[in-house]
DNA sequence: AAATTTATGTTATATTATAATGTTACAATT
DNA sequence: AATTGTAACATTATAATATAACATAAATTT
């Protein structure tokens, strides 16, 4: 896991070891699946991860480019595809953004909790959750797949600093 | 309410009494508010309560249009927010469309059942499941304020039909 | 090496949404 | 009924997000 403890990062964690910690166990997974993380998707990936908040596909597509590249976007367009098959980051759907996966190679209904001051975005997998929404949807008779859960509101550093 | 007992319509639900119900309640509420259900805003309405999967922006626009009209964009998302800011109709993120709210009025944190077969809705509004969020950010420190839930999978009408 | 698959490059365009500005309709008051 | 203020609507253009379609290149398998 990338971040064990805290579910929200604290304001002087070591980020860099965020990244690093993400991108080698990107490499560890798509070695064991034989998927190919190349340079390209890679970077993305690394791009990504430089903040906890979620970063748009034209935004990463700009970070990419920085340096003097030419990449169109459908390069960065399948490269978070291929991120996001892999389960390396989660797309949050109200922002039409992408945000590292906190525990990749799990497969796990994940919720968020994204806060509305700093954009950071917390990912837990609660049972309880999990299970009330079986509940309720075996009521209604509803066969859940994939649930998008993305609970806005603000985080402590953010609500604490009033 | 608009579906009292069936949280997904039945196949042969009267669905034209579903948008008329809609309608009057979009009324009575925005007479109770002083707000006014101009005549587009109220064709708008009608042309989201046709079914009950989401309608995009542009579908509703093309209805809107479809007697010769000449409507644009801003129009339809101009009567969108307003619907929305009423409480009138919700928007699905993951689908970035727009369906009507099932019980207008009721100040409510919704959940949505989302058949990926036939693209029909269910608006629920479970205790447990914002007990079991509510729970699960205040562990995070977080103060929920707005949740999106969109939970896709398939209706019983649709997994029985296999 | 040839064949196959996978990844990337490139151009164009589709889809969703909003900015900016101007006009019209309504509502309240005189 | 004219005046004024506000809310609604029209219009044009454009921003922001995403994908289709096709060409090229690189890696992998045969």
């Amino acid at each position: 896991m990338v971040n064990p403890t805290n579910l929200f990062p604290s304001p002087d964690h070591d980020h860099l070891a965020c990244i690093e910690d993400a991108v080698q166990e990107a490499e560890t997974l798509c070695t064991e699946r034989g998927a190919r993380l190349t340079p390209l998707r890679r970077r993305v990936l690394e791009i990504i991860w430089e903040s906890h908040a979620p970063l748009g596909a034209y935004d990463v597509l700009e970070r990419m480019n920085a340096g003097g590249g030419r990449n169109a976007p459908p390069t960065v367009y399948r490269a978070l595809d291929f991120l996001l098959k892999h389960g390396l980051i989660h797309r949050i759907e109200s922002q039409k953004a992408f945000v590292g996966c906190a525990s990749p190679g799990n497969a796990h209904k994940a919720q968020f909790f994204i806060c509305r001051d700093c954009g950071t975005v917390a990912e837990t997998h609660s049972e309880e959750i999990g299970e009330a929404i079986e509940a309720s949807a075996t009521r209604a008779g509803f066969l859940v797949e994939t649930p998008v859960m993305e609970i806005n509101g603000r985080c402590q550093e953010c609500h604490d600093d009033e």
